[in-house]
Parts: C-alpha cells; structure tokens; sequence
DNA sequence: GTGTGTGAACGACTTCACAGCC
DNA sequence: GGCTGTGAAGTCGTTCACACAC
C-alpha cells in the first residue's frame, strides 16, 4: 500500500503534496468523498492524473463514488512521511529563515525547527522565534548529536556547498536550499533547490517570448 | 537566433538561467571560453544537454574550442529578456516578500520594484525599502497604470484567487506567487508557483522510501 | 585531436479509453 | 449511470553517437 513497486515520478509526489492540503481543507468542511474530477479541478490538473497518481500507492477509491476524504488524507500523510516528525535546522538566520520559521503549516506538518544557525556575530545569541541563533561553528556537532534529518540552507551562493560538505560529513539526510547555486552531494542526500532568481528569469522568458 | 522555431521546455530555460549565472562569474574572472563540459559540470547537468539546450536558439560555440564566455552571456541575457527592464510589485508586505526585494540579484536582471502592497492598516504607509507600503485595494488602478509586468504573491492561500483575478482585470502578465495553492489565470498570464511546503514534503517522501 | 551541432534512439511522464465495480 | 483502475498509446524531454569544423 505504501510500498510502490515502480520509483514514483517528482512530479507525482509534488501532486499528492498538493491532492494532501485539498482534501485536509474538503476533510475540515465535512466532506465525505470526493471524485478525482473534483481533486483535478481543485490542483489544476486532470481526473486521469490523479487517479494515475494515486494507483501507485494502492486502489483507495470506490467505483461510482470517488475517493473517502478522510481515509485518502491519512493514506496520504502516511505515504509522504508526515505522520512522523523530522527534525529541521536553519541555516542563515536571515529573512527567508524567518519567513520559513514563522510558516503555520511548517509545524503543522511535523517539521520541528531545533535550531538556528549563522555565522554573523552580530546574529548569535539573539531570540528567533522560540529559539536563540546559535553559532554555525556549532552546526556539524549539533547535527550528529540531535540526528538533525532536514538542513533549510539559506545563506549566500558562495558559503552553501561548504557547509553542505560539512553538514553532509555530520550526517544530514536531506536539504532544502534556497541558495542560487548547483549542490554536489552523494547519492544518499535528498537535495532541493528554490531558485526565485531562476523563476522570475523564467517569467522574463515567458514575457519576452509570449507571441512565439 | 532568439527566435526557437519550437516551443522551448521549461526545464531547458530554467538551466539557461543557471548557465547564465555561471557563464557571468567566468566572465568577471575574465576566462575567455568554456565548454560544454565545464558548464554542464559547474550546473550539474550533462554535456549533451548543454549543447541541445543553446541549439535551441543558435550556434553559439566554435567546434574544438568551446563557446566564447562574454558573447554566449550577453546572448542568455537576450534570451531570457533580461537587457530591458521589468516592473514589479510586490503583494504581501511580509518577511518573503522583504526576502525577495533585498536579494541582490534582483536590481541587478532588472526587476525593478515599483510598489509594495499590504491589506492590513498597521503596515500601510510604512516605509518598506526604498518605498512606503501601500493599500492594496489601490493595486488594479496602479497596476494598469504603470502598466506593471510582474506581481509577486506573498499573502495567505485563501486571498490569493481574489487578489490574482484584479490583477489579471487589471492588465499583469505574469505572477510569482509563494502562496501554497494552485491559481487559475488566463492563457496569457505567466504563473509559477512556490511552494515551500511541497518542496519540504517532497524531501519527506524521501527521507521514507530512501530505500525503495 | 578537441569539442560542437544534431538527427535518431531511448526513456519517462501524461493522456486515452475502456473494462470492471459500485 | 457514475467513477475508478489500468494497460496501451502518445507526447515530450534527455541521452547517444557521430559527422563536421577548428
């Protein structure tokens, strides 16, 4: 059930991410079940694909009836790890962190901040949040000794794969980077890179290319 | 030469952008040519792809020697419709949105701020950067007026819809948008989403099926 | 010899279409 | 009748491999 036979797509499990915050919204009105006509209209995307999407994991929906939200919106938490907490640090305790940190649906979702990092003595030691920021001279021993799993690197291009090496070496298991730059990491590390530089240039694309 | 008689993927514009930023690093360290080895190396691609994705647009390189680093550059930047200037808001008075107008590279590709809007009367006329923060129920009129290209989302999931279908009224034609929902616009508007919770979810089916 | 440019082969994701069950 | 589950078909992006230019 949660044991796909295939390896599953990206952009599969990006879909169930999203199918997960529309039926946890359907569960809370009430809802009972809902087609994947509805979850396609809902994730902008079509009734084949979701059901496609979710015959992956297992033949949770009724023929006739669609899918039973609250039992789909468990499997789905169960499937995407999130019934389970991860322990997450922060890395650069600039805005982007905070936007991050201050996030409802971080917590929410089982991502628990154990600490904040930087390097910037002006920086250490002050309150964020619930936490004080803490020495990033500190960050690879507190990695290993808290099984840190989730690393968010915010912090400028030229800083990030030498702490993700450092990181790395400490045992760090996954990162999220909102570094403009290509990370090499082994096999083993699950990496994620949000680039704004690269989607506004996108939209630039977009805009400069609209009639082609 | 910027004029791709196919319509171009995605993926490949979003590694133009990443060739470009490295493309314009060699050229500050005054390194004449690179190859598609070096590129696809520093940006965590393939040789192959490089050259498949500057095909595209022309033939750039020169056979035994490489493409030549200032010229290829000042190509991307065309390309990408980063040599004219864009007129951006940004909606959501918030830490992503700060987050945004302080990146560096912003100013430099040419977004150019032009407003930033809130809906709560605590933030409004506040100074915000260079600017003052203002009432978002004036951002149609300006947008239509100083004809302004891209919007930057950063409010709740829930005003997103509404703010996007003013704008769209109101003339934009592309948005950025880091609220966690899926936005429905005309064919003309460009969007892109960010989604912090997705990409962090994404990292936690990871970190569960690792082994699968 | 070195490295580009590119059709062709390959692989991956999406869409189709229909059998099967409610 | 309505909607799911899924093999088959289609589409799109990536990789290969080699002719060609320097």
């Amino acid at each position: 059930m949660t044991l796909p036979t295939k390896r599953i797509a990206e952009s599969t499990v990006r879909r169930l991410s999203m199918y997960l915050r529309y039926l946890e919204g359907l569960d809370a009105m009430g809802q009972r079940t809902a087609s994947s006509d509805e979850l396609a209209q809902l994730c902008g995307t079509t009734p084949a694909q979701v059901r496609k999407d979710l015959s992956f994991f297992g033949s949770f929906g009724k023929r006739g009836l669609g899918y039973p939200v609250h039992e789909l919106t468990e499997h789905l938490q169960e499937i995407l790890g999130l019934r389970q907490a991860w322990q997450v640090v922060i890395v650069g305790a600039g805005k982007i962190g905070s936007a991050l940190a201050e996030y409802r649906g971080f917590k929410q979702r089982g991502f628990q901040v154990v600490g904040v990092y930087d390097k910037n003595p002006d920086k250490i030691g002050r309150p964020w949040g619930d936490a004080v920021v803490r020495d990033m001279s500190t960050l690879p021993d507190d990695v290993t000794e808290h099984h840190v799993d989730i690393a968010v690197l915010a912090i400028p291009a030229d800083d990030a794969q030498d702490v993700v090496d450092q990181m790395v070496a400490a045992g760090i298991r996954a990162i999220l980077s909102f570094a403009p730059t290509s990370l090499h990491v082994p096999a083993h590390v699950a990496v994620k890179t949000v680039n704004m530089a690269m989607e506004l240039e996108g939209l630039s694309y977009a805009l400069t290319n609209r009639g082609a």
